[in-house]
DNA sequence: GCTGTTGCTTACACAATTGTCAATTTCGTA
DNA sequence: TACGAAATTGACAATTGTGTAAGCAACAGC
């Protein structure tokens, strides 16, 4: 197979060298970084298949054995790739919590923060891959990572409860929306163009979006309501 | 690598060939059969890595050889694999919408079923796997099932619509619903151990459970309701 | 009991990958 | 400018997994 997903130097046919006549010296950051895009790239539009060291190597410009160089293996490459998109995952969707002028930020928007990430840009099939491929629990790093993002948006929501009738939010209900929501994200980026076909419908933007702003409402509309179940308002058809 | 996961016979240290010494000989059917279980359960508890003809072989009891001789091929097996698991999906589903006294069937025991063979037995990572592993377009035979589920239920949905103030439930609505079970169940089949672990929750089936009827009453919440956003009644917190 | 079919095995060819190691190049710095 | 550290290469070893071909053996039908 070996198939290519974008080159720094045009190939020149040959197997493992790379093309250019004299070789570049990244410093070790510059050169981690370039080969964990490169790699990110392979994997979530090739899928677990396009993983290959030398064609990684292929598409950053250097042999394979700089890559076995700079990661000690492929298992620590692979872990590396796990490492950072867990952490750029986490920054990103706390930076979206955070409202310019410090209102509430809304559930919509932010949920459309989680999939953009997730599910469009492909991370979902990255660490699905990554946790169906090893049985390992080398997610300790993202261990908490939810905890915490419940914990912010936990806050956020009683901070922002104004109807004094109702009782706060429990944390157990945040928790679940939570929960809720990324595995949505999560099962929308892996398996959704699949059940979208299943389902007769084409997988364009335009219906992706629609799905999701059905299940925004759904959201809003329990978040609104009362949170286990007491009687709902507002939320119309559009 | 090469890990166990459920032997016929005792191993007895040699590469390929079976352990016994005199050789069975099962039917076509029989041995296709017995080769997909193997595969099966190798994938989902293993991962893809799992997916091995001499390993397969091994747990069956036959040489790598005889599996290529049922299947042509990885491929075959593959393909064989996902229709296969298709099919029992769509069926086991579709059996779980007949109630023994034709009433309505109750979304919370549906939904459950769905999850019971997505999440829990382990289709969902099979699933996802299939379609992570391979960019091809091998699921035509399972093109229109969620189109046909939605049918059925909606259909049922319609039934028993004896609320005669408001609008039956629209189509899309329907849809919609269907859809995002099935997210949720293949999400929470996939990513579901590592979400909840990275929300500090233990994966234990009593925790799984109650999520399950968080969900299960927001659904349902949903559907007495009103179909996109009336008024709603009932469901209380237990 | 003979014979044909076909499930199954053995042995081997072949390709692809990861990983190792010594040698080479590049760059910062003394 | 010379030196040393470290990035990078190139060739090669080792392993493993798929696929092929030819023959063996179990069972059915005559």
């Amino acid at each position: 197979m070996s198939e290519t997903v974008g080159r720094v130097f045009e190939a020149d046919g040959e197997g493992d060298q790379p093309s250019g006549r004299k070789r570049i010296r990244r410093t070790s950051e510059e050169a981690r970084r370039q080969i964990l895009d490169a790699a990110e790239a392979r994997l979530t539009s090739l899928g677990p298949e396009g993983l290959r060291l030398q064609d990684i190597g292929r598409d950053v410009g250097m042999s394979h054995s700089a890559i076995l160089h700079h990661f000690e293996n492929r298992e620590g490459l692979v872990t590396a790739l796990a490492t950072r998109a867990a952490e750029q995952l986490k920054a990103e969707v706390l930076a979206a919590l955070v409202t310019p002028d410090g209102s509430a930020p809304e559930a919509g928007r932010v949920m459309e923060k989680v999939f953009e990430i997730l599910s469009e840009r492909g991370y979902a099939r990255l660490a699905a891959w990554l946790t169906l491929e090893s049985r390992r629990e080398n997610r300790r790093h993202s261990r908490q990572m939810i905890a915490e993002l419940t914990r912010v948006i936990h806050e956020l929501r009683v901070q922002h409860h104004s109807d004094a009738d109702r009782d706060p939010p429990s944390e157990e209900d945040t928790a679940n929306i939570v929960l809720l929501v990324a595995t949505v994200a999560y099962g929308d980026g892996i398996m959704g163009k699949a059940l979208r076909m299943a389902a007769g419908r084409d997988d364009s933007p335009a219906v992706r979006a629609r799905f999701r702003a059905w299940f925004g409402r759904l959201i809003q509309g329990h978040m609104d309501d009362g949170f286990d179940g007491a009687p709902a308002r507002d939320a119309r058809k559009p």
